[in-house]
DNA sequence: CCAGGATTGTACCGATCGGTACAAATGCAA
DNA sequence: TTGCATTTGTACCGATCGGTACAATCCTGG
């Protein structure tokens, strides 16, 4: 059995940034072809399914670090203070300060979010679920601690389209803080 | 001179509806033409600049209707609070509680952005700018207006995209009145 | 009623889309 | 080295893209 020159899974971030940077629908197959150097051939034989199996690749990579790096971490922690502020600090990295669009939140946003819907309002659940326990860890009662989940989630989005908008790393980081700050008040 | 069937301006409204439900590169010409109702020849009769241009006058007529139902309301308020409940109000009407999306903001999050930056950066400074003034003559220094106007247009945003990916507008109008309890706390 | 410009549908253009076919190139087991 | 399945580039497919050309139609001023 031959050796493939590229592992399919190292071919997924870059197919994630090609449909960041020029949207599911915008990123052709040409595109994709030059950004990650494979033919079509060996874009096929990769992902036989095409165009759908490649973004649904790239959002089980998506999930699967978010799972990992933000979701787990904060209904596992102890120091709920400290889990919230690594999460703000792991998503400033992760969305380079709003240099980095959120896929999932744009392609609920589009027309192709039928195929995906389920998973894109699962991710979003998992996100607020997941915030919403580390509050409640740190004392908070459950309605509070949804709405202001919620409200921490929604703001990160925010962020993301002002930043974006306003071409403005500064805005995005901003708003994280003013998060941080909502977040943190009135808990240990 | 021979009177048009439709104006050019009764149709806007109808091309707005086609980019915000299909995105600016999935509004094909063959669904334009379906949703309005105009062959090719009436459509490039209106506007000779193609797609373009019917993407700028979709953005001029949201221009216009912010600017007078928002934006002026908003800053020539003498009733601080009741001129931020009314935006919230029309906010919620006009993004039907996120079930219609911001196109100035999707927009905004593509990769057609470049030729409208200019635009939409305006549209965004636009909205704060006016809430912050109506922040203002509530009595806030300008340093907390400024911050709590981004605050409440990054939610707004976040809301349109937590709700969408959701689908839930319940989600939305809770998110609305956070906002808007965060907006009128502290003042008059 | 008619002339002439405005408006319209339709056929057509080259380019590109996502996807398929397949032969040449490649790498490993024996 | 040889045999063979895998991997790859490339040519090609029908469909559709945005846009143009233009003849037929419509409306209205005279």
């Amino acid at each position: 059995m031959a050796r493939a020159f590229a592992e399919r899974s190292e071919v997924v971030p870059l197919l994630a940034e090609v449909f960041r940077e020029h949207g599911v629908e915008g990123a052709s197959l040409s595109l994709i072809s030059k950004a990650t150097g494979l033919g079509k051939g060996s874009l096929y034989n990769f992902f036989p399914g095409g165009k759908d199996e490649m973004l649904s690749a790239v959002l089980d990579d998506i999930d699967r670090w978010f799972e990992t790096s933000v979701f787990s971490p904060l209904e596992r922690a102890t120091q709920p203070k400290d889990a919230m502020q690594d999460m703000l600090r792991d998503v400033d990295a992760y969305f380079r300060s709003g240099g980095r669009i959120c896929l999932v939140g744009v392609i609920g946003l589009g027309a192709a979010r039928e195929p995906f819907a389920k998973r894109i309002a699962q991710y979003f659940e998992r996100w607020v679920g997941a915030l919403s326990v580390c509050l409640q860890t740190a004392g908070l009662s459950p309605t509070v601690a949804m709405s202001r989940a919620e409200e921490a989630v929604a703001g990160i989005q925010g962020a993301i389209v002002l930043s974006k908008a306003l071409g403005s790393a500064e805005v995005f980081r901003r708003r994280l803080r003013q998060i941080e700050m909502h977040l943190l008040e009135t808990i240990v």
